[in-house]
DNA sequence: CCATCTATCTATAATGA
DNA sequence: TTCATTATAGATAGATG
């Protein structure tokens, strides 16, 4: 996200992508450590990566442990359905903004090249 | 972290922390994505927010339950330590880093300072 | 409360060492 | 390759509707 604009697939240059992933991940655990600060909220990741085999945990292993202890006594199912609907209505809701963000910017482009032809 | 610096502390008014903590997480899901999109890595996260009693869960419910199942039927013990120590080191350089920012930031403004008063 | 705006702060892709 | 720098894209606190 800088310098160039991103492109919103995966990044064939293997190098490049250890790079992004390398800064990204750093950049997201900051992130959630700034969360938890701001809003004290309970926070717990397991990302599988793929330069080590061993996923790489957020805030620690215990913490994970605990917290997925706790998630799966949760009774489940009825609350599942309603977490993955805000989920994808998330997501969705993202998908979209990033698309209009993508078409205005298109459309100042087009407007750009139109002002240099005149 | 804009208009006004952040003070990174809890945010003591219950309205303004709400509204950063929804702004937040919608950032965190949006790295998230971009970082699953662009690297392809699998990612799990479970977050107990205040404003619900059900976790939040992200890709869904299905991903973390069998992440977590993976992760916890991996041998354990001696990866953990370094698990820990990994994200302790990690979180100790950003917080290294945030405190010489500050440091540069006074010092520019004693340096104005300085010269307002020359 | 929730959506939008915008000024400003932060994250990061590219570059250089 | 890793570290530091820099220029730019992106995230967001506060304001407004």
């Amino acid at each position: 996200m800088t310098r160039n604009k991103v492109n919103y697939a995966f990044i064939e240059d293997d190098s490049k992508r250890k790079i992004s992933y390398n800064k990204r991940l750093k950049g997201l655990l900051k992130k959630y450590d700034e969360l938890k600060t701001l809003c004290d909220v309970e926070v717990a990741t397991v990302i599988y990566g793929p330069y080590r085999n061993e996923p790489y945990t957020f805030p620690n292993n215990d913490v994970v442990r605990s917290t997925f202890i706790k998630f799966k006594e949760f009774p489940t199912l009825k609350r599942s359905k309603n977490m993955v609907t805000r989920e994808e209505f998330t997501m969705q809701r993202i998908k979209k903004l990033e698309e209009q963000l993508q078409k205005v910017r298109k459309e100042n482009r087009v407007k750009e090249m139109t002002n240099e032809m005149l």
